[in-house]
DNA sequence: ATAGTTGCAGAAACCGGTTTCTGAAATCAG
DNA sequence: CTGATTTCAGAAACCGGTTTCTGCAACTAT
C-alpha cells in the first residue's frame, strides 16, 4: 500500500508517509542531519529498515553532485604484465568501495587514449573520483584530472606530487633487499633488468638496486642492466645480451616477473642452470613464478589490499580530506625460493 | 555566458536558452522524438554539440528509470581459473558498453554470497541488467533475476532456458572436434579431465567429449574419466591417477588449460615425455598454455569478443528485445601445437 | 468557406531525492 | 510574565533531465 504498485522499491515518500511526516524530514533524519529529534530519526530509520528502503543513487547524485561510484579505466593494449594483477586488485576495489556503500564504474580505453574516457565519463558523472593504476613519472591523466578539479588517487607514485593522494608499494626497498640478499650469497656481478622508463614503478625499482648495490659495496657496471623487458620475451632477450658479455652476471634481478621467466629460456641455451649457476630474485608475485623450475623468488604484491586501501583513500579524498593526508606506502614480502639460490657460487664466492 | 560559473558543464536548459527553445524541446529533439522539425532538431544537435552538452546520466536515469549501465559481479574466491578471461572479457564488456554510450559497474562479491550484491545493485539501480559469466546448470542468480523481473544475459547457458539471452561458445563441438583429431592420429584410450560438474560449461564439453567418442567408434572408458580438475594440481592429481592405471591412456582431453598444464609434472613422474609418449589437447586458451615443453595444443577462446558480443545482447535485452532472439554461439579456434602429438604412438597404433 | 487533421513547440508535471527557508511550539533568561 | 532563543518539522524550491498535455498555426478534405 505504501509501495507504488509494479516496482518492488520504495521511495523516501513511502518512508514519511509511512511515519506521517514529509519526504525532507525523512531525507534529513537519514542523513544525520542535527534538526531532527531522536524520535522521528529512529522511528524514520525503522520504517526505512522494514520497508527495506534504500535511496537511489541517481536521484541523490543529482542534487549532491555524488555518486558514490569510483571510477577505474584500464588501458588495454596495455601490457601482459597488467593482467595477473587485475582481478585481484579489482575484488580489493570493489569490496573497499561496498564498504562504504559505494559502487565501481570500469571503463576501457585503447593504450593512450584514455583521457577521451575519462572525460567522458566526467561529464556523465559515472564516478565521484578515479583510481589510476600503472602511473608514469609525468602522468597525463594525473595533469588532466588535477585541472579539471576531479580526485583521484594513484597506485603508484608521480613526479610532482602536488595535489596527489596515493598508495604505493615500496619497490624501492624490495630491490634493494634483493640486492642485499644476493650479496649476502656472495653474488658480486648483479645484472639488473627493468621496467618502462616511462612508468614510475620501474624508476623506483631501478633506484632500489642501485641503493641496494651502493649498500653492498658493489660498482655498478652499466654493462650489467637493461630495460623495458615486461614480458618473457624480452626478459629472455635481454638476459641472453648479458650472459653473452665477457664477464656475465651470477646473479639477475628483475623488475617484472613476467620478464624474469624468460630467464629459464636465455640460461637453458647457454647451458647454465638457475638455482645452481646462476640465481635470480624478481618483483611481482605472478602466480605462474611458483611452477617453474626452480620456482622463481619474488616480492609478492598484495593486489587486493592494494584495491581495498585504494578505494579508502580515493573515498575520504572525494569527500575532501587533504591530498598529503592520503598518501600510504606498503611493503613487498619476500617469497624466498629456488631461484634466488647459486649453488655452485656460492661456495666459491662467499665473502 | 550560458554556463552556469563553477561548474563547467553545459545542463540542457543552457542548450535551450542558447537556441531561445524550452528544455522540453531540446530533450525531444537529442532523443528522436518525432514531433520535434528538422530545422529545431539541428539547432538543437548543433547547439549541443557547440557547447559540448552531454546529458547527465543519474538525471536521466531517474525519470527513464534507466541508467545505461551493465552490472558485472565477480565472485572472488572463485577459481583461478577465472583469472586470465576477466581482462580481455572487461575489455570487451566495456567498449562494448561503450559503443552505446553505456558504462560497466562492477562489483565483487564473496563466493556464493553474490545475491545480495545483485538485490543491493538492483535496488540502488546501479545497472540496467546483468552480465552472468560461469553460468551453473542450475544457477541461483538466474532464478533470481528471473523473478524479479532484472534482464541478464548469460555467458554460458542454463539447464532451463526459459527467459535466458545468452552467448555462449560451443565447447561441444571443440572437445568432439579435439577427439577425432586425437582419433585420426590412432589413439584408441582417450582421457577426459573435465571440470566443476554444476557448472554448464564443464558439462557441455564432456558431453562433446563423449560424442567425438561415439563419432571416432571408440567406447568410453568410465576409468578414463576425472573431473573437477580446474588448477594444475588437481589437473596433475587426476592425471597421475589415470596414468597409474593398468591400461593407461595415450592421449588426454583436458576441459580447462590451467588443469591441463598439471599433466606436465604428471607425466614427468612416470617417465613419460608429453608430445611423444603422450598427447594432450585442452580448452581455454590461456597464455601460460605457450610456454610449457612442448606448448599446449588448446582451443581458444575470444573472450574479448565474448565481452563484445554479451554488451550488445544486454543492451538489446534492456531495450526489450525478446531473450530467445539474443543468443548466440560462436565456435573456439583450434590451436595446434606440439602437445597434441604423440610421435612414439603415432607410429604403432595408426587406423 | 468550413470543419477536421497534422505538425510542432511550449507549459507544466514528474522522477526521487536534497536543501533552504519558514514558522510554530517549547524552552530559557530576566 | 514577557520577550528572546532554541528545537524541530513542514513547505517549497531545486537538481537536470523526460514526458504528458495543451494549443496554435498551417494544411487537407469536403
Amino acid at each position: 500500500m505504501a509501495n507504488k504498485m509494479g516496482t518492488g522499491r520504495a521511495t523516501i515518500a513511502d518512508v514519511a508517509t509511512a511515519i506521517g511526516v514529509t519526504k525532507g524530514t525523512v531525507s534529513k533524519a537519514l542523513n544525520g542531519h542535527p534538526d531532527i529529534s531522536d524520535t522521528t530519526r529512529s522511528r524514520a530509520l525503522r520504517a526505512a529498515e522494514r520497508l527495506g528502503y534504500r535511496p537511489l543513487g541517481s536521484a541523490q547524485a543529482i542534487r549532491t553532485g555524488r555518486c558514490r561510484a569510483l571510477g577505474l579505466v584500464i588501458e588495454t593494449g596495455e601490457h601482459d604484465a597488467h593482467r595477473p594483477f587485475l582481478a585481484e586488485f579489482l575484488a580489493g576495489l570493489s569490496e573497499g568501495a561496498a564498504t562504504e556503500g559505494w559502487t565501481l564504474t570500469v571503463a576501457t580505453a585503447p593504450e593512450g587514449g584514455a583521457i577521451d574516457t575519462y572525460r567522458r565519463l566526467i561529464d556523465e558523472r559515472k564516478a565521484d573520483g578515479f583510481v589510476l593504476p600503472r602511473t608514469r613519472r609525468v602522468d597525463r591523466r594525473v595533469e588532466v584530472l588535477r585541472a579539471a578539479g576531479v580526485p583521484f588517487v594513484l597506485f603508484g607514485r608521480h613526479d610532482d606530487p602536488t595535489g596527489c593522494a596515493w598508495f604505493d608499494i615500496d619497490g624501492t626497498a624490495a630491490m634493494a633487499d634483493a640486492v642485499a640478499r644476493l650479496a649476502r650469497d656472495g653474488h658480486r656481478r648483479v645484472a639488473f633488468i627493468g621496467g618502462s622508463q616511462a612508468h614510475t614503478y620501474a624508476h623506483l625499482r631501478e633506484v632500489g638496486f642501485r641503493d641496494g648495490m651502493a649498500v653492498a659495496g658493489l660498482p655498478v657496471d652499466p654493462a650489467l642492466i637493461a630495460r623495458d623487458a615486461l614480458d618473457r620475451a624480452a626478459g629472455q632477450q635481454a638476459a641472453a645480451c648479458l650472459l653473452d658479455a665477457p664477464d656475465p652476471p651470477t646473479a639477475f634481478i628483475y623488475a617484472v616477473d613476467a620478464a624474469a621467466l624468460g630467464l629459464w629460456s636465455a640460461a637453458r641455451d647457454k647451458g647454465l642452470t638457475i638455482g645452481r649457476d646462476i640465481a635470480v630474485i624478481s618483483y611481482d608475485g605472478i602466480p605462474e613464478g611458483a611452477h617453474s623450475e626452480p620456482p622463481l623468488a619474488t616480492f609478492v604484491v598484495d593486489n587486493r589490499t592494494a584495491g581495498l586501501r585504494l578505494a579508502d583513500l580515493l573515498i575520504r579524498r572525494v569527500r575532501g580530506e587533504d591530498p598529503a593526508d592520503l598518501r600510504e606506502i606498503a611493503p613487498a614480502t619476500y617469497l624466498d625460493r629456488g631461484s634466488a639460490r647459486a649453488s655452485n657460487i656460492q661456495l666459491t664466492g662467499g665473502r
